[in-house]
DNA sequence: AGGGGAGATTGACAATCGTCGATATAGGCA
DNA sequence: TGCCTATATCGACGATTGTCAATCTCCCCT
């Protein structure tokens, strides 16, 4: 965010400021926001996670599998990427609480959070 | 894509290509793709359009308009953005789908496309 | 015809992102 | 104990993105 303050954009409308009994547009004077800069961007963090080809195939796979459990070196060849980048993949959709880790000895097991990509889904669409 | 070409990232395996009994863990060999990498990028792209707090906001605000209809000059006061940005936003989620534009005039109305939200968040959790 | 205003486009710039190679950490096995 | 392997982290680099100021286009109104 380069200008956290608020920077007078395009207020005056100087001499037209009341335009009265036409306007034909433009009449924000919402109140309040019906998405308040906080939320948006919380949600935005985990469609963010979601706005990589890569990482969709990810979840496609971890959802496809036998037990809905895989590990990294699984992921690696299928999508043609370094185990790093996998790996950095992974950690961001465990941080956007899409996925869930669980180390069993030397492997890294991920797996879906349940309800986390249904509770997505209902923000997007939320009467149906 | 800065390697399009298959890279062996981590073939071979020397001599243990056959381990045979145990196998713990590693067995890509998904044969079939769950999710293609055409499907992943065009799904990504329209999950890109809804990565950022501000579009979330100006689809919140344009749903949530009288007639589900706003013109440019509705979303700049409130996002606190600029003219040429609040275009911008815009013409990207029109391009991915998601908004509908119609120009009267002068104005230039944005609507929600039907179905659109509602075909992603299907995409997001297709048995819920 | 000409002026004015709404919105789109362009060019630039800083910030973020995706990817990789190299390295670090840590658990299992001989 | 010491090596081997699976995964995470770090540092770097090019590509993409969000934003703005300036400009352009086009429609309405006088």
């Amino acid at each position: 965010m380069p200008t956290p303050v608020a920077t007078p954009t395009r207020q005056e409308t100087p001499a037209v400021s009341d335009q009265g009994s036409e306007a034909p547009c433009c009449v924000p004077a919402h109140g309040q926001e019906s998405l308040l800069a906080g939320e948006a961007e919380a949600l935005a963090l985990r469609f963010k996670a979601l706005a990589d080809p890569n990482r969709l195939r990810i979840l496609s796979i971890v959802s496809s599998s036998p037990e809905a459990e895989t590990c990294v070196c699984d992921l690696s060849e299928p999508l043609n990427l370094g185990q790093p980048t996998v790996s950095h993949h992974l950690k961001i959709m465990v941080e956007a609480g899409l996925l869930h880790r669980e180390k069993r000895g030397v492997w890294a097991y991920y797996s879906l959070v349940p309800g986390a990509l249904g509770a997505l889904a209902a923000t997007l669409a939320p009467k149906v």
